[in-house]
This record gives structure tokens, sequence and C-alpha cells, in this order.
DNA sequence: GATGAATGAGACTTCATTCAT
DNA sequence: AATGAATGAAGTCTCATTCAT
């Protein structure tokens, strides 16, 4: 059987994206978990210490599967690579992000998050900087416009995927996976061949 | 003296940003509002529907500022009238987003929010749609490429503008009016010139 | 019927002095009282605040059976005045005492109570003031040895009193009314004739 | 290093003079102690019977500093040695007093103490016997009142110490040692000269 | 419409005690 | 003897909602 801490996180993420953190407690954390109540207090201060716990396994510094992005570099097409990022960016927040927000419903919560936050120094996060260097590198190789800002590249890129994922859960409408590629790739399109005449 | 179900609405909003949504309670609303706590229940159904009617106020589709956009096209330059919409849509969403993103914390109340627009039909918000007649019209001026897709465009501008917004209130670092509208003016000019070599 | 917020105080005080500090629980008070446990909280911020508005009714400060102590002045003899207020001292604490020094089972509250006898500048009771004044005017009759320390023999008379009251509770031996009285009799006695030869 | 038992003994009334009675928990007995929480059942029977053998070794006829007192009988004045012995008393109730009195926050442990008493006999404590015993030696000496009656001399003695260590402790104020003497000095020369014209 | 005391369910948390190691 | 994770009962307090005034 897995430790009762780490059941307990993975209970209260469930409970988190089942009811939503103004339902999470304590008892039906524990129930879902199969341990006593009592027991949250042996491996966590209180409550919020749990979530904070989940949160930090859902940010995005924890992205994964963008680390082995450097090794596209100079690989296949700019495109082609910035679509792959995009739907691995976007099908992470689908799932992260009604976390994420939840913080905003209990300020005292979102600052214990900040201050960690800062604590740990993960200003700009590290899938930003992972995006940054890739671009960068793709810049000096030629292979995209040199006068381009990498940030605002990076910040397009990001932000547009996080909003069709925000789009998506909080209208609640299902897209199928080739759907939400399609508009990722209008969006990369658009990136890549600009808007003016 | 206004009218007391606008004050408890406006209350209401407060405490969301004051304290969010996990802390907002009867009481707290009333003692804001400056009523009594029974008064509440003369107004509305119950906490969840006076929520909604916050949440509702709040929604982009009410984000009036963005109104007289058609009236730009033609006008000054594209770039020129982007920035000046993205600021908009910044600053809109650095309130707002607080008090959007806390229905997250609750799938009951956000499964009835999701009821709410459906029954009104209020699918792509009346944002998206005056942004994609704008583009469109800039489009058919030649005033911005033809090959783009509107739909495309405003994503990526809605949602650069919102990911910065998002990462000012998450994050907690206050930004300075200049230094977002550089930013914002980053994004505009990335996305006019593209990332293509 | 009564005041819900004096039924709680008389039944805290029951409570009080049935289990103590440690088992008065908000349920119980409540049970007694006769109302719900969250009424409790209309009329005081918390659990404490109820406990020292019981501590309040029987502090010393309130002993009002010693009010009318001046008008013994001149009136019979002083040895038959102090037995008399030796007694109803002793009848106060021998009740308020297990209440009374039950706030030295939780320092918190005891701080609390402390900074309310600040607040109030109850520094030395409103007991000590009457006995001094009352120890002071038999001097000046001369019905007392002027050398003595009025402050002095208020402080034996007062602590002898309490010290039986102690030592009975404490001890938990009954003792009648009679037997108690004979002992502040040889209190007195000894305190007008002295220790020495 | 010390005995576990001991040490735990001395933890909780730590912990007793630091949070009193109703905030001692096994826990912070344990961690107080640099043990762990189950040794505790170790070498007591209960929570309780740890704070039992608290209580006891801050019992009064437990003052062991008094044992001397009959070696000065005809020594020095007896004023002298009845201001030094009520500093003694002042000083060691000003420590165990909050421990004492902690006792009637639970009148199930009051009781069970009670029971301790009598089982072993312990009516009138040792203290008191020890001070009669003085008390009486002095006036068969004629170095004091034979009239007088030794059990009132200790009552007046002990109670107006213990009184004046009450004050302090459950007011809050600090009192200096040499203000502290001045008050017992003033007492004793009460009670030697006595309040009788 | 407005008030605010009362309700009672349920939230978070603490804690004495046990037991496998 | 010692450890400390686990238990589950009980504690304090909050809160949406009702209702007599």
């Amino acid at each position: 059987m897995k430790d009762t801490r780490e059941r307990l996180i993975e209970a209260a993420a469930e409970v988190l994206r089942e009811k939503g953190l103004s339902h999470l407690s304590t008892r039906e954390v524990a129930r879902a978990a199969g341990v006593a109540e009592g027991a949250l207090y042996h491996h966590f201060a209180d409550k919020n210490a749990l979530i904070l716990a989940v949160i930090a396994r859902h940010s995005p510094q924890y992205l994964e599967d963008i680390r082995n992005l450097p090794l596209q570099v100079g690989q296949r097409t700019v495109r082609e690579n910035l679509v792959d990022v995009g739907c691995t960016i976007f099908a992470f927040h689908r799932q992260a992000l009604p976390i994420t927000c939840s913080l905003f419903a209990d300020t005292e919560l979102l600052d214990r998050h900040r201050k960690i936050l800062r604590a740990n120094k993960v200003g700009p996060t590290r899938l930003y900087e992972t995006l940054i260097a890739y671009l960068g590198a793709e810049q000096r190789m030629g292979r995209a416009s040199k006068t381009a800002d990498p940030e605002a590249v990076a910040t397009v890129l990001v932000g547009s995927c996080f909003q069709l994922a925000f789009l998506e859960t909080h209208w609640g409408q299902k897209t199928t996976q080739a759907e939400a590629r399609r508009k990722i790739e209008g969006v990369v399109d658009t990136l890549m061949a600009g808007f003016a005449p």
C-alpha cells in the first residue's frame, strides 16, 4: 500500500477536481484516501498545507514533458515544434487550470502560495525559460525571425494555449483532441506569418 | 441611497476580491452592504444566486469599453488600435479575473453558470465577436494580412493579455501601467511581424 | 423566559463548578442553557469571552455585601465587625475561588482577564479599599491601634479568610458554618491581641 | 542524562506554568521532555497520573526549605524568624501556585488528588505542623504571647503570604524581592503588635 | 421590505491512547 | 523501554437559512 502522505495528496486532487476547493473538506479527503481524518495532521500542518502540496504538483514548472524541447532545436520545422509544444501546454492546463485557478477563491491560501513561489525564487517559471531558450536557439540558426522578442513570442504561445484551455474548462464544452490541435495550428500559423499585410 | 439589491452585488464583489469565494459569507456581505443578513433573501433565492449575479457582471461579454472599436476601422494604425484594445482587455481582466476564476472553486456553481450561458446562447463572447469583426474589416481595407485567420488573431490577442493579467494577479507582483503597456506592445509587434524568418 | 445571554452565563458558571474549566465545552453549556450551540456566538465573541463574563461576575470587586461596612464604624466592637466581615469574605471565596483559580489553567485566558482588569483600572480591588477605609476610621476613633498599618491588617484579614476557604475547597472537607466562624474568630483574636509576649 | 520519568515530570511542570492545564497535551510534554509521546505510557498509567505527580511535587508539604525552622527556636528575634519564613512561603507559592490552582479546572482530577491526600493521611500539611511546633516552642520560651493560638497564628502567616503571592500571580504585576519583603514585614509587625488599641 | 436572533449541520483541528516495529 | 504513525471522538467555531417582529 502506498505512502499515506501520497494518498492524501492524490485524494485531495481528486476532490478538488470533483467538487472544487470550496467543498473540499478534510472529512471527504480522508475518506477518499481511506485514512482517518486525524492522519492528515501528521503529514500536513493544516488543510491548506495539503492543498498547497497539490497545487505545487500541478504548477507549470513541473510540466516535465517540455524538458526535451531543447533537443528539437534545428529538427523538423519550427512550426511543427511550436504546435507540439502548444498541444502539450494546452493539455497540461486543461487538467491543471481548474485546480490552479481555485486559488483565487481563498486569498489567504493564494498569499501562502505566492510566498512559497518567492521563497523558491520561481519567478518566471521554468516553462518560460525553456521556451525562451529554444526560441533564441532557432533564431541563431536562422530558422526564425531575428528581430522578434523571444519573451513576447513565449507569452503569445503560452497565453493562447492557456486561453483555449480556459475557454474550454470554463465554458464546459468538450473539445476533441483534433479540434484543439487545429486551433493551436491556427495560432501558430498566425504567429509565424504575422498579421501585417 | 442606492438600491439594496445593487449594494448587495457590489458588496459581494468586494468581499470576493478581498477574501475569496471560500470565505464569502452572507454575514460579511450584509455587513459590507450595510443591510441586515435577512435582506439578502428578499432579493436573491440564495447565496449562490447573488454570486452568479456578481460573476455575470464581470464576464468579458460585458467589457463595454470595447464597443466603439468598430469606429477605429481605418483610423490610426492597426498596431495602435490593437495595443489600445490589448491594454483595455488587460485592465479588465486584472480586476475581473480573481472573481471569474473563483468559480472553479465550486463545480456546482460553475455548472449553474454554464447553464445560464447556454440558455442565453452566449457562446463565443461578445468580446470575440467585436474583435473578429474589426479584424476582418481591417483585412478588407488592406491594412492587414488577408491570409490570417481573424479568430486565431483574436485568440492570440485576448490570450496574451489574459496571460499577462493572470501572471500578475496570480504571482502578485504589481506591474506599473507603463510596464504593462510595453509588454502588450511587444506582443502586438510580434503578432504583426510574425516569427518566420 | 430569561435573556439568552443571561442563561448562558449562569449555565457556564454551573458547568464551571460542576466539571471545571478544562471540561467546560460549548456543547455542554448550550445544553445546560437550553439553547443551540450557535447562539453562544451571537452573544460572545468566543468561548473565553463567555468564561470571562462568568469570572467578572465572581470577582471580589463585586462582593457587594461589604458595601455597608462603613456604616459599622464606631458600632458594636471592632472584633465583632471584623469577624462578620471575615465570615462574608470566607463565604464569598468558598464559592468563587474554584472559578477564580481555574484561570490558572489557561494562561491565555488569564492574560485576557488581566488586560480587562487593567483596562478598568481595578488594581487593588474595591474590597481592599473599603476595608482600609473602615480600619482607618476605627483607628481615628481610638477603637484600634494607631500604629498598625491598615493595608497590612487588610492583607491579614483577607489572606487568612482566603486561606481557610482554599484549604476547605482544595482539601474537600465540608466545614460547618459554626466551625468556620470559630476559626475566623481565632484569627481575629490573634490579629487584635498580637503575638508579642 | 536524567531519568525519563523525571524529565517528563519536569517538562509537564514547565508546560503547566507556560500554557496551563487546559493546554497541556501529551504531545507538548513529550516534545518538551525530548522523548516520544508513547514513552509517557511506560511511566504513568495515563496523563492525569503524570499531572498528579507534578502537583504532588509542588504541594506545600514538600516545602523543604522550612525543615530547619525548629533550629531557629530561641535564636535571633521571633520577628526575624517569622519574616524569613514568610518570605520562603511567599517565594514557594509564587512558583507553585499556578500549578496547584490549576487543579480547580478539573474536578475529576481534584477528586483524585484529594483521595491521594486522604489515603496518605496528609491532613494539615507538614508546613502547618512545623510552623505550629515552632510557634509553641517560642511561646514556651516566653518569646511569644502564651494566650495566642498557634494554629491561628500559622493561618495568619501562611494565609497572608499566600494572598500576596496570589495577588501577584493573578494580577500579573511583578514585585521585586525587596517590595515583597517589605510587605511581609508589615504583616509580621501587625501580627506581633496586634490591632487592639 | 427589513431586521437580526436562533438554529443545527458541518467545518477544521486537537488530543489521549494504542500498537507494530 | 522507546518510537511515532494512526485512530476516532470530541472540541471550537462558522454559516446559510428561517421567522417572528
